[in-house]
DNA sequence: GAATTCCTTACGAAATCTTTATGATGAACG
DNA sequence: CGTTCATCATAAAGATTTCGTAAGGAATTC
């Protein structure tokens, strides 16, 4: 069921490399190794990587150039640059040729995995936005025919209900503040009746929450607004 | 390789200075000298220097007004000032014109030279990493997802804790004053009801530290306010 | 006109925020 | 060296806001 995200650890000393690749494969990442940046492009040809974290510094075609070739080929792709301490003016060419993101050397293993974790959300939650087709766990939305499942059956909704699903479906994960809610679905002159919403909140419950008193999907922020759970 | 970083020396006292000149000098730092205020501001006007050591007693403008001067003309310009021990009320005011930190006279080289990289190095990660996700330790801050974790396990939040651990985190190393941190959770009218702020913090520390009363991550600043850890 | 959807109100429960009180700590002072 | 005073930590009670839920009526659709 769990997906395995597949990162290519582009870094030519190959000791980092090969600790990297424990540690990450221990963590359930699917590792694919290259020495250098030529190495890589040729890799990402074959293999379709989820992220690539990459050296900066490597002899050769250097992390730099590497970068930018790669975000060139793969736009979207994203791309975690390893730095070393206090070679802030790097990062600035770094994103210029295109990185996401940044971990210096010597890091954390969390921090590593937390900032790959969050790059790859994020590429994936572009994907999401221009489709039609929503799945989060059981749900499944498809917004063209306007229509609701969850686990393979129908549930029907309202198009109130419906809307409202559909925001937080497409941002899910993050909080949906009341406000936003409500101009989105009454308009913007609503923004402050937050009891049509706690209601439209409470009937979309009851329809696909097993325990509505429990909910699993549409979950509450307190003083801020509802999300959707994700993944 | 390492790129020496210019610091400009603010300081009347001409023994002082040359000894800072010296000192400094040999650890790598590339050093300006001005003997007073006027002179700080026209040598930043010739020389892109990467932070300022600002004695905070000065004849003519002092140093608080300097520092305002200057962070106003530079802002993110890294200012720390040194202050003598035991005169907090100026390092309150410091802090509110813009310094970055500060070293209490006498100092020791050692934690001048700390202070004087972690500031340099924050401003640089600040132009380069508008980031979402803030790592500081075991501790991940997400401000899309509104989220914290520590060790990779979910630490619930209410609102006001939240913002007070991202202004905390964002700013983290060096100290947040009480009036700012009030202002910026409450609003403008609360400047001096200090004890919501004890509470909020001591809440805060509850859940996040291991020992709340040997707190490693939420440090405090006493007479003036609180700091989160660095890195 | 029957069914569906939507709006609106109401109220107990829960979460969050504010306020007060008390003990601990540590610096200032005689 | 003990006292005084201010700050800080902490607990706990009280006030306020927000949430969940049911229910009734208006508007809309079929």
């Amino acid at each position: 069921m769990e997906h395995r995200s597949k990162v290519l650890v582009v870094e030519d000393d190959a000791g980092i490399r090969q600790s990297l690749f424990q540690t990450l494969n221990a963590l359930g990442f699917v590792i694919g190794e290259a020495g250098n940046g030529e190495d890589a492009l040729v890799r990402l040809r074959m293999v379709d990587y989820d992220a690539v974290l990459l050296d900066i510094n490597m002899p050769g075609m250097g992390g730099i150039e590497t970068c930018r070739k790669m975000s060139q080929q793969y736009p979207g792709l994203p791309i975690i640059m390893l730095t070393v301490l206090d070679e802030e003016d790097d990062k600035v060419e770094a994103l210029d040729a295109g990185a996401d993101d940044f971990v210096t050397k010597p890091f954390q293993i969390r921090e590593l995995t937390a900032r790959l974790r969050a790059a790859i959300r994020r590429s994936k939650a572009v994907v999401v936005a221009p489709n039609e087709l929503i799945v989060i766990g059981d749900v499944t939305l498809d917004r063209v025919r306007h229509r609701v499942q969850k686990l393979e059956v129908e549930i029907h909704l309202t198009p109130k209900e419906f809307d409202l699903l559909s925001y937080l479906m497409e941002h899910a994960g993050r909080p949906a503040p009341y406000q936003r809610l409500l101009t989105t679905l009454w308009g913007p002159e609503y923004g402050n009746e937050r009891e049509y919403l706690r209601v439209l909140v409470n009937q979309l419950r009851k329809k696909m929450e097993d325990d509505p008193a429990r909910p699993t999907y549409i979950l509450t922020e307190s003083h801020i607004g509802y999300r959707f759970r994700e993944s």
